[in-house]
DNA sequence: TTTATTAATCAAAAAAAATTGATTAATTGC
DNA sequence: GCAATTAATCAATTTTTTTTGATTAATAAA
């Protein structure tokens, strides 16, 4: 069996969790969805749909990573769901330069 | 013949330079062959091959990834090859927070 | 109640990325 | 020259991700 330093293991759960969120960020198309987000302030999918030329499954799919990596965030308000920029957790991990493209002032 | 403004043409093209740097970070591995370089300075493929506990040809097709999306540097001497982290692009992308993980200082 | 809208999820297929083991080429040391 | 070392690349396979079209469930509107 190996042995592993402490300081390693947290550094390799750092990581995983970091590549979550690159993962998230590493698609063209969820860079834009990303940024008609910062826009638009708030979308709902069918708003994304529309603009963005893509169906809606396709859509809810790419949306979900981007959820479960928690650079959005949801709330549901009847059959809608609106979709904003988890403001936070993107100025965590881009540099400003990057977050501008995210942001909406 | 769908027409699309020059400012969405060059932000699809930012987008599409962006998917790539994520891409070579959307890796656990990579990470840590990032975090490695950073502490050891500068790396040959062997010395991560012996510290990571992976096979050289994985190894090789990991940097090209980081090299290809310019987030490490290579020097050639002799057989070996010295790789080396890209502070400036890295700075570039990531937050300060982030940037530690990477900084040998 | 019925019909339409919204969006999540599913299963199958397609596409992209990673792994594996081998080959190649260049360099070093004897 | 010859053997050993280093590392890039290749082709085949495996794994992961994305796409596609359909189904489902919930809400809204007629």
């Amino acid at each position: 069996m190996k042995e592993m330093p402490v300081k390693d293991i947290s550094l390799n759960t750092t990581f995983q969790s970091y590549q979550k969120k690159f993962k998230a960020l590493a698609d063209e198309r969820r860079l834009q969805i990303m940024y008609e987000i910062t826009q638009a302030g708030e979308v709902c999918v069918c708003d994304l749909s529309e603009t963005m030329d893509l169906p809606q499954s396709k859509l809810s799919y790419h949306l979900r990573i981007l959820l479960d990596a928690q650079m959005i965030l949801k709330e549901t308000r009847g059959t809608w769901s609106y979709y904003t920029l988890n403001d936070e957790q993107v100025n965590h991990i881009l540099s400003e330069e990057l977050c501008c493209l995210f942001r909406s002032d």
